[in-house]
DNA sequence: TTGTAAACGAGACGGTACGTCGTGTCTTTGT
DNA sequence: ACAAAGACACGACGTACCGTCTCGTTTACAA
């Protein structure tokens, strides 16, 4: 039974939400969010508007979802984004094709963090992985827009942290604590505040555009941030 | 002589421009930057739309030429905003009135970097006003607005960089290279990269909201990341 | 099949269209066409600005439409005002209220000319009429403005001939053509000539505003053009 | 001594009026009248705005004023538009340079009525020139700009008559006059009446537009209107 | 196999805001 | 003091999208 208001989600059109996901994905990176309508995501997925508007509360929702599918490399889910999302059953549908091809490490949840006993290459290479997405154009220009948008908006904020922030950065305070536990970060260091550490300066050239955003910056942003917290290769 | 086309700044309107700028001021805190229009900024100045268009390029700009007029704790600069901005003789008015009063510390030009010979303590100080700020919504919402806007907007981009990031990162790199000097940071370690170090982690608590912005974090985090750069509280 | 570009007609609201002509010719008649704007028409109405801009492409067009709707004392019809609107089905919809009401001989397409076999007396019966509409303000103004309008609208001029002009005219010279055959007129009188030469003083008096327009002065235009065809009372 | 307010006629720039009149003119016949803007005219006769709006209350008084000075063969008057213009003594200025060359006969005042004993004759003649001059896109555009003007401006309606109409109408009610004493008009024609059959006509197709206003035409108008005002070739 | 009900594409609708243009006024700057 | 230049407040332009609301047309489950 349902009986529950809103539409039937076992109903939804699975061909036009790739459909939409895609062209939200596309037209963001070629002519950027903020020139992007909802209108033209509709024309060009070849989708009516309120297909649109019956499955996303806003331009931001959809292309939320679209990264998401995007960074979990896969379609995302068909559940409703009005649905508070955190008990995530997939539904196992076939891959996306186009833009959302072969992006997978760094921000996106696939992997989880590798652990070789070394915190500094560890983290080097996430942090590598992590650079490269965001130099991506398939990938900066929808997160820039997704980081854009929840400055406006705290249903979104709240989204984007249980979807992405929040497990990515349990991901890396999981990998720090074992460093901890093995004597390698000082046993007063606050987690929390050594994740905001280490990934601040690294958003902060990203989304302040102070410089360009390498890899060989990437490695000095950890060596120095670990020099601090008690780790490092300076013995 | 004047030869340059476009509008002939000596004729310029200053009631005109100060209206403009408090009611973008205003409204940013009242409604929101996405939710302003240009129309409304208009209507609430007291102003025809053309004044606004004639000066100012876009809705961001004004915004813009808002935060600064406020930052500097006066009325801005009478020069065009397409104008390169870089050799800014100011035509000294009196003060703007209303919501612009008594911010001024912190993000903000007007002071130079404390040197008590203490750079944590400097430091410290300095992060108490600039969160302070941050958490001042007549503060907060329109320079939140300014970061948002540069990352589809390169010109804006520009602007921010030369009048208010370079002077703010330079200040502060003024102050660690003092503190260098005196043997107080590592010989080896990048100003550039120290600065972000530092400042990275205080923009990414408040830009992707994972937390309170307090003064105690703003204490932490100068505390570790300058252990980091070879300072510090440990011995 | 629909395959031409352009709104689809059988999804115009009629609802819509009646309010957007009634709009227009109440404010036509309050505040004159020049004053009219496209604004005030659709706030009148209650209705967008898309929507006129939708269906007619010009301020003249929405007015000449409205006369039309009103000469006729229905509702006009359904069609769009860029179709050929030769060949007109029309939708028997209710009639229209307020202003439109009860105008209808004369320049109105309504009813047949009179044929009572007196010539003259059919003309001035007919004169009479037109010169009731012509000094009506409900017919005056908006029909002056049409005038008006086609000096510098070319695609409007060939409406206002198909649609009310050269249906006018075919009336007059049928009435004229059987006089002729009753050996009231001269044989070789020109007949699209004796219809201007009739119509002409009338309309010049009109347009020109030289002088009163009365029904007298349209029953002497009568008898004198009529002597010159070789008809009228003087034997 | 000048004691009424607006501005001293005395001091008007000669230059200036010529240029507005000239751009008037050359602008109306390039763009059309309602296309053609205040500032347009200001902008291609080298003037400030001010100047137009000082001396002319409306961009139709300009263009009549242009037309009048057109059809003057001579550069018009230098009294303000405001005035009553009844009493007119002119300034003997130079005549108009471009557009403004060689069209004298017809509407305009110029000449007067030619009177060779023979009506018929005598009208076809003016009818000619008349015809020409309204075919004639330097003549037929302003001056259908006014007809068009003066339907909506009750002021520039009673310029248009003592200025143009009025001298015009005199002028053949004179010629008809002389022939009615003749014996070839009738005794009872009403001459106001018998001017208006004549012309009606002939502006009836001007303006309605609803054939080519040819030379022919104008002939047949004549021997037809003739023929029931009393006169005309059938004897 | 057929109803029936939902989602779908399409797109018209009442609106809001856009960025531009023109108006008529006012001010500044030469002559 | 008039003229050129042009900034100003105002308001309409015609366009683009908004989010809502019908329209028929699939589609897919239930009878």
């Amino acid at each position: 039974m349902r009986t529950e208001k809103g539409p039937d989600p076992t109903r939804r059109s699975e061909r036009s939400r790739q459909a939409i996901l895609t062209a939200a994905l596309d037209l963001v990176v070629e002519i950027g969010y903020r020139k992007m309508t909802i209108e033209a995501i509709a024309a060009r997925a070849g989708v009516g508007k309120q297909t649109i508007y019956r499955w996303w509360p806003s331009k931001g929702a959809v292309v939320f979802d679209a990264i998401l599918a995007l960074s979990q490399g896969d379609t995302g889910d068909t559940r409703d984004a009005r649905d508070t999302r955190g008990n995530a059953e997939r539904s196992a549908e076939a891959g996306a094709e186009g833009v959302s091809e072969g992006i997978s490490e760094g921000i996106s949840e696939g992997a989880a963090f590798p652990d070789t006993g070394d915190l500094e290459a560890d983290l080097k290479l996430v942090f590598r992985a992590t650079i490269e997405e965001l130099r991506d154009p398939r990938f900066d220009l929808p997160y820039r827009s997704i980081i854009t948008e929840i400055q406006h908006d705290p249903a979104l904020t709240e989204e984007l942290h249980q979807r992405l922030v929040r497990p990515m950065l349990e991901m890396i305070k999981e990998r720090l604590r074992s460093a901890q536990q093995a004597g390698q970060l000082a046993e007063d260091a606050d987690l929390d505040l050594a994740v905001e550490l280490i990934y601040g300066a690294l958003y902060y050239r990203w989304l302040l555009r102070t410089g360009p955003l390498t890899p060989e910056f990437g490695e000095q942003v950890v060596e120095w941030a670990l020099k601090g917290l008690g780790a490092g290769r300076t013995p």
